[in-house]
RNA sequence: CGGGCUAUGGCGCAGCCUGGUAGCGCGUCCGUCUGGGGGACGGAAGGCCGUGAGUUCGAAUCUCGCUGGCCCGACCA
């Protein structure tokens, strides 16, 4: 992409409705634009970042066997008076009549219509186990909407729901998520730590909430220092052995790491002093494992081998995809601007053209932004009539890991620059080796 | 939902107290010079001062209502 060509309205200073950085951030670098109290439009460059956060969480899923569907916005009161949500969710849910007075709502979760859809197509053990999720955009009418995308009351969500003949198998279907969303989280350039969680609304025995560590965190959480440490690496992950989805789960929950809502100080005591911490921490997402409490108030029932009838086992998760955007931005940022990481940059790399409308620097960095869109990168090439320092200050604005800089200085020995925007260092290259040297960064990606 | 603050050009702000017909910086557009960290000079466009009522000869300015927005608290993915 050329950026004179592009749409992306970057702002020179702060807006003053944004407090935190990653609002800030991506007000300014032109990544979304707020039309209501907590309801913001995605423009190219926020949604180019959105599509591949949320195609992280897609690709993630199916690799843990989990069947991507899509279910509406708008659902019917009436499944929710089933479960006896619609008079227990309270004010957060927005409530809306259609032409004929029947009562709808903007949903801000699916257990009901997920239940809803498995009583209707399945009743034989023989369909189990099956996870079904979406990723779709949910409503919560919150009172105090803020933070930017952190608490919209609008918000695009990944929520899965599993479905399971025995206690058992859904116990591994909830380990299958909390180490699937563990290697979401770390596609993302994000650490996100487990900790024991309070149920709330959706109600369970079993839950935990992902973390993300930061000091503009809503959370108040504890943890043992030795929980940092851990991580998922590169390790081979078999989604159909119990066995070890189960050891993964007990090697990331084994130490003390909680919210402030289920914080035992006793047992917090008992981790050794130099290693207890208390920060603030941001949620990015929430398994719960909650057995037969939709299923038994719903009708949700299979026929097992023995003939037998019982309410289906179930649980549900969920992460936060347009808050990972903020989250992302928190931990990945510095006074000049965002710092995305490879896995997650709206483009491969920027190219600035230090001298615009000069031949021979136009030549070579129209040369170089064919080479990398030909080996298949996102390159975005600052074409602008600007000066040097408009252009670096854009790039490091909008925090594309990568940066080729071109100049006549550079040219007259045949080299551009490649430069990290999360170390500054700068490296010289031909034109041929920056695109190989990019091409093996973001193999890894 | 309680408490506080705020609304003036695309963005950030001044003007309001002490009413007299709106200003600054940035951005935008045109031109010239410039060209490795938001450059210089010259020119230009852009605002019924959130909204409704009231006071007044006259309201951005004073009074009251309404509606946005921000902060603290309670609530929350």
């Amino acid at each position: 992409m050329r950026l004179s060509r592009y749409f992306l309205p970057v702002l020179k200073e702060n807006p003053s409705e944004a407090q935190i950085v990653s609002h800030r951030y991506m007000l300014r670098a032109g990544m979304i634009k707020q039309q209501a109290a907590g309801i913001y439009s995605w423009l190219p460059l926020g949604f180019k970042v959105l599509k591949r956060v949320e195609e992280i969480v897609h690709q993630e899923q199916i690799r843990a066997g989990h069947i991507p569907l899509l279910m509406p916005t708008l659902q019917p009161a009436d499944l929710w008076r089933e479960s006896g949500r619609y008079d227990d969710y309270g004010q957060e849910m927005l409530r809306i009549k259609d032409r004929h007075d029947r009562d709808m709502l903007f949903g801000p979760t699916n257990e009901e219509m997920i239940t809803d859809i498995f009583r209707s197509h399945v009743s034989s053990y023989k369909n189990l186990p099956l996870t079904l999720y979406h990723i779709q955009w949910k409503f919560r009418d919150e009172v105090r909407p803020r933070f930017g995308v952190m608490r919209g009351r609008e918000f695009l969500m990944k929520d899965g729901y599993n479905f399971d003949l025995t206690r058992e198998d859904a116990l591994h279907a909830y380990n299958r998520h909390l180490v699937s969303y563990l290697r979401t989280y770390e596609r993302m350039g994000l650490q996100a730590i487990p900790m024991r969680a309070d149920s709330g609304p959706i109600g369970g025995d079993d839950t935990h909430e992902f973390l993300v560590l930061a000091e503009t965190g809503e959370s108040e959480v504890f943890y043992d220092a030795a929980v940092t440490d851990i991580r998922m690496g590169a390790r081979e992950i078999n989604y159909d052995d119990k066995a070890q989805c189960q050891s993964v789960m007990e090697e990331f929950t084994a130490l003390y790491a909680r919210t402030d809502e289920t914080h035992d100080a006793a047992l917090f005591e008992q981790v050794p002093a130099e290693r207890r911490r208390s920060a603030r921490g941001i949620e990015v997402g929430q398994i719960f494992y909650f057995g037969t409490k939709y299923s038994e108030s719903m009708g949700a029932t299979v026929v097992t081998p023995d003939g037998s009838r019982v309410p289906v086992e179930m649980g549900s998760h969920g992460i936060g995809v347009s808050r990972l955007l903020g989250a992302i931005i928190e931990a990945n940022h510095d006074d000049k601007g965002i710092i995305w990481p490879e896995g997650v940059t709206p483009f491969h790399v920027g190219i600035v053209n230090l001298k615009q409308g000069d031949a021979g620097t136009d030549a070579a960095c129209t040369e170089i932004y064919q080479a990398l869109v030909a080996a298949g990168l996102d390159a975005l090439y600052d074409d602008r009539d600007e000066r040097a320092g408009a252009k670096f200050a854009t790039m490091d604005l909008i925090g594309l890991p990568w940066r080729i800089t071109i100049g006549p200085r550079g040219l007259s020995s045949g080299v551009v620059e490649l430069t990290s925007r999360r170390t500054g260092v700068s490296t010289e290259f031909t034109a041929a080796e920056a695109v190989v040297k990019l091409l093996e960064i973001y193999a890894a990606h």
